[in-house]
DNA sequence: TATGAATGAGGTTTCATTCAT
DNA sequence: CATGAATGAAACCTCATTCAT
C-alpha cells in the first residue's frame, strides 16, 4: 500500500519536474527553440523518460498552456475577490491580463500557437482540456460582470457574451501591439488599452441597450 | 521587343503561379506543413525556381500576406464607398472582415502567423512592408469613423484609437471562435460578433465621454 | 557498471567507425566530394548519428587531421628515438614524411585543405587544436636539430627556425610533385627530395653563418 | 575578311571581359563565393554566354590561374632583367613571390586549389596548360641560377633541381604562414623567409658539394 | 550568338520519436 | 521504469549546367 502511494507520488514529482524544465526552457529560449532534448536536459532526465509521461511534444505544450491559463485564472480570481467595486474590478482584471501577456509572454505565445493552429482540428479531448481552462478564465469575467449587475451597476442581459467580447478585445489589442509603431505612432499602448476597457465599461453602465439588439 | 514583353508576362505568371500554389498548400495543409518543397510541387516547378522568384520561404508568406491585406483593403474600401450611412458602413465593414476570415481563411492564418511570431523581429524592412498594408486597412476604418464624426453621428476625439480597438476586437473574436463551443455553448457566433459591433457603435454614438478620459 | 562500460566502448567504436568511413570516402572521392551523407552511408549509419558524434562536418575533418598528425608524430618520433646519428636521423625523418604523404595521402590532403582554407578563420579553438598537433610534429624536428647541435654536428642559433624551413621545404616539394613531369622531366622525384634534404643538412653542418644574418 | 576579323576580336574582348569579371569577383569575395552567376553579373553577361566561352566553371579558374602565373612570371622576369648581381637577383625574386602571395592572394589560393585537388587527375591537356605556365616561372629561376653560375658565383651541377627546391621552399613557407603564431611564436615571418633564402644561397655559393651527392 | 529562366540533385543540419538494454 | 543512441525524414537553400527562344 505504502509502495503504491510512493509510486504515485514519484510519478507526480517527475511530472512536475518535467513541466518545470519545459517552462524554464520555454521562457529562456522561446517556443521555437524548445526541443524535447533541451527540455530533457533541463529536467535532467532521458528523453525516453519524457515520453513515458507525455505522449508527444505537443502534449507538453498543452500542459504548459493549461498551466498558463490556470495561473492566469488564479491571478485574476484573486483580484476579483480582493476588489469590491465592480468597475475597479474589471479594470484591474484587464490590467492583469496585460501584465500576464508581458511577464508570462511565453504562455501567451503558446495560447496563440493553439489558437492559430490549423482548423478546429485539435483532435480528441485535448481541445476540450484546453477549452476547460479557458472557460475557467472566462467564468471569472462573467462572475465579475454578473456581480456588477447584481449590484445594479452594470446593465446587460448577456453577461457571458460581454465577457467574451471583453476578453477578445484585450487579446486582440495585445496581439496588435506588435504593429503599435505603425498603427498608432506616437501613442502610448497603455492609454489605448485603457480606453478599450473604458469603452467596454461605459457600455455596461449604460442602460437601455436591449432595444438596440 | 515582343520577346521582352513576353518574358515579363511569363515572369508575372510564374509569380502568380507560385503564389497560388502557396495559397493552396497553406489552405490544405496549414501553415506548419507549408514547406518550400510542397509548394514547389503544387506549383509544378523546381525548388530552385521558387527561389529565383522569392528570396526565402518567409518572403512568400509575406507576399501572401500583403496580397491578403490588399484584398481585404480593397473589399472594405468598396463597401466604405458604397455605403452612405456611417452606422451601416461600420457594420458592413465588420461583416466583411468576418467574411474575409471565412473565405480567405489562409490569409487570416498568415496574418496570425506574423502576429504570433517571436518578438518584434521581422528584420525591419519586411516588417515595414507588412505594416504598411495593415495601416492601409486601418485607415479605411479611421476614415469611416471620421466621416461619421463629420456627419455628426459619431463622437470621438480619437478616431484612430477607436479604429484600432474595433479591429482588435473583431480579430480577437474571430480567433476565439475556435473555442466557441466551450466558451459560448449554444450561442450563435454571428450574434456575438454583431453584439460587439453594436457595442462599439453605441460608444461612438454616445456623447460626453471625454470627461471619462 | 558493466553496462556503462559497454556504452563507453560502443561509443568509441562508433567514433572510430565514422572516422574510418570518412577516411575511406575521402580517399576514394576526394575532399570536395566528401559529404556528410556519403560518409554516413559509408559508415552504414544515419546522418543524424554522425551529428551526435561530431558537431559538424568540419569537426570530422579536424578529427581526421589530428589523427593524421598524431600518426605522423608517432612515426617520426619513433625514428628519432631509434636513430643515433643526427644526420641519418634527419634524413630518415624526411623520408618518413614522404612516405606519410604517399601511404597516408588522405591525411596529407586534409592538412592541405586546412592550410588552403580561406584566411586565418578557423574559429579559434579549433585552430588551436590543430596547431597543437602541428607543433608536436615540429618539436620533434627541433629536438632532432637541437641534439645534433649538442653533439657538435650542427651549427645553428635558431633550431626552430630551421626546423620550420625544413618542414616547409619538404611539404612544398611534395605538393609540387603533381607538376613533376613538367617541372623536372626525366628526373627522379626521390633524388630531388634527397637533394633538398642534403642541402639543408649541409647548411646545418657548416659553421659561421651568423655573420650572414 | 574584315568581318571574320571583327568576330575574332569581339570574341577576344568577351573573353577578357569574363576574365576581368571573374578576377574581380574572386578578389572581392574569395574562391568559395565565386559562383558562375556572380561572375556573369559582374561581366554584365548572361550565364549562358559564359558557357560559350568556357566549358565549365573549372575552366575559368584554370584560366585565372594561368593569368596569375603569367603575371608572376612577368614580375619576376622584370626583376631578373633589372638586377645585375645574382645574389640580389635571387633575393629580390624570392621577395617578389612573397609579395605576390600577399597582393595576389587569390591567385595564390587558386594555385593551391589545383595543387590540392584529388590525385594527379586533371584530365586532358588542362594540366599541361597549367604546367606550362608553372614551367615558365621555374625557367626564370633556372636562368637566374644559371647566370650566377656563369658568373662564377654559384656552384651547382643541377640548376633546375635547385630552382624547384627554392620555389617549393618559398611556397611551403607561405603556406605554413597560417600556423605562424603556433609554430614560431614571437618570430617575424619575414625574417624566417629571408633566412630560408639565405640558406639556399649559401648552398649555391659554397663549392664542392658534388662529393656529397 | 546571347540569353537567363528552370532545373533538381546536392549540401548541411535539426529533431520528434522509437526501442533495446 | 529509465535511458539515450540511433534514426531518417524533412527542413531550407545553393548553384553548375542546360536549352528554348
Amino acid at each position: 500500500m505504502g509502495l503504491k502511494e510512493r509510486r504515485k507520488r514519484e510519478k507526480r514529482e517527475r511530472h512536475a519536474q518535467i513541466m518545470a524544465a519545459a517552462r524554464k526552457v520555454l521562457f529562456k529560449h522561446g517556443m521555437s527553440m524548445a526541443s524535447i532534448k533541451r527540455i530533457a536536459q533541463a529536467a535532467e532526465l532521458g528523453v525516453g523518460t519524457l515520453y513515458s509521461y507525455f505522449g508527444s511534444k505537443e502534449d507538453i505544450f498543452i500542459a504548459l498552456q493549461e498551466e498558463g491559463l490556470e495561473m492566469l485564472a488564479r491571478e485574476i480570481q484573486k483580484i476579483a475577490e480582493d476588489t469590491e467595486d465592480p468597475l475597479t474590478r474589471l479594470r484591474k482584471i484587464a490590467r492583469a491580463y496585460l501584465t500576464f501577456s508581458e511577464t508570462g509572454k511565453d504562455y501567451f505565445d503558446i495560447l496563440n500557437y493553439f489558437l492559430s493552429s490549423p482548423g478546429t482540428v485539435f483532435e480528441h479531448g485535448l481541445k476540450q482540456q484546453i477549452d476547460k481552462h479557458a472557460s475557467q478564465v472566462l467564468n471569472i469575467l462573467v462572475t465579475a460582470i454578473d456581480s456588477g449587475k447584481q449590484q445594479g451597476v452594470f446593465y446587460t442581459t448577456h453577461p457571458r457574451r460581454h465577457a467574451v467580447i471583453l476578453w477578445a478585445t484585450l487579446h486582440g489589442l495585445i496581439q496588435f501591439r506588435k504593429m503599435e509603431a505603425t498603427l498608432l505612432p506616437g501613442e502610448d499602448f497603455y492609454r489605448l488599452y485603457n480606453q478599450a476597457v473604458d469603452n467596454f465599461i461605459r457600455n455596461l453602465t449604460t442602460k437601455s441597450k436591449s432595444h438596440k439588439l
